[in-house]
DNA sequence: AACGGTTATCACAATCCTGTGATAATCTTC
DNA sequence: GAAGATTATCACAGGATTGTGATAACCGTT
């Protein structure tokens, strides 16, 4: 489950997030202040932080670099103080986002929605329905729960079709991509040899992900 | 130079934005409906694209899911329409942000630099200074103007090393990370001998990026 | 239905990758 | 500064990877 760090001094505001956020599936740790916050980070990390500005021992923003120097976990500013070079200095410090106070929770759960997806998309599974699940940081691949031992040329195909999902990708598009070079007539050959290596390895007859256009090149399908 | 696509149908709103962009070093193409826009981003694509929602054939989301299903460029929505159920549109059509009239110019640009730092880290260049040149999408390193052929053990290192700068990554971290088991004693060597390949491949008298800590691990240094 | 072009599949060989072993260089600590 | 441990470097061999060739299956058109 996804850890929300929420350090917010006042303690009925930060029970009621916490409360709302756990009600959206995630599991939460509250911090009223900038030490407690550092000693629950180094304890258990986080994969989000939810930071108060005004804090008793110190400005968000010097907690905000602390972290920076250790993890690029994201952060999104939740404040009363609606200034501009607050925001400002946020963003600067690699905030995700600022938001200040009062603000729509439902659009702050869509925020962190968003905001997680994208950084899990960064370091990990950008794909993962069901029986398919490609780890892109770790260039690996897991179909129907084992590990299928992709190669170096064929995660560089699924990458490419990952990236431009449901798109056709034409052969020269994808010779040029993976090979840098257009060579158009030999390695059409090889392209189809490493499509059909790849296919063996993630597909299934009940799970079909690459699809060839006559003539024209092949294209990802699913999600 | 980043090109950036605004949509917008008050001519005298568009053309100020565009100014003000361009004095921030942006390339900009205007578009004053729905069609137009269509038609801009197919002649030239766009490294982003600031949208309003109100425009003359129709409302700015049907335009970002036309998007939506021929690329990943980033969205920033740019409205009047303060409503709750509007903004929450579009996150869910994956825009980046949700911008309501009236902004500070100095927050979007902050919003707009931040976007597309991020976006290009997603596909491109995480690291490159003048010697190295590392794009992670295509697992393709370069030094000193030169493809160098880095394998997949060490470009795993290498991307260690860069989602970590400057942290020290322990032996067993790195083990564990690169191999997935924790084969302490025998493969530390093995370790060894990848990261000295990948250092005869990336550095130089005059550029060093790795470095050891004794009896620790190793170190990225540099950016 | 038959033909020509396109794609899929399989086996093979050259190449590349990578851990191991041996040895040299380096660092800590005393 | 010397001993002992740690790290760097080099060569090698087993294994994985990948393009090529041959052949079968497939698709669209006539």
């Amino acid at each position: 489950m996804l850890k929300i760090l929420v350090v917010e001094d006042d303690w009925e505001m930060n029970r009621s997030i916490c409360y709302i956020l756990e009600e959206n599936g995630y599991e939460t740790v509250p911090a009223h202040s900038i030490v407690e916050a550092q000693k629950v980070y180094e304890d258990g990390k986080a994969d989000l932080v939810l930071l108060d500005v005004n804090l008793p021992d110190g400005e968000g923003f010097g907690f905000c670099e602390w972290l920076r120097e250790r993890s690029r976990v994201p952060v999104l500013f939740l404040t009363a103080r609606d200034l501009e070079e607050d925001a400002l200095r946020g963003y600067e410090l690699g905030a995700e986002d600022y938001v200040t106070k009062p603000f729509s929770m439902k659009i702050l759960l869509k925020k962190i929605d968003v905001i997680l997806k994208r950084s899990r998309e960064d370091q990990g599974q950008i794909f993962d329905d069901g029986f398919l699940r490609i780890d892109l940081i770790r260039a690996r691949a897991e179909a129907g729960g084992k590990d299928c031992q992709v190669t170096p040329t064929e995660f560089r195909l699924l990458r490419e079709f990952l990236a431009h999902r449901g798109q056709l990708l034409t052969y020269d598009v994808l010779l040029e991509r993976l090979w840098d070079e257009g060579n158009q007539f030999v390695d059409r050959h090889a392209l189809a040899v490493n499509i059909n290596r790849l296919r063996g390895k993630i597909e299934d007859e009940d799970h079909r992900y690459i699809s060839n256009v006559y003539g024209m090149g092949y294209q990802w399908f699913g999600q």
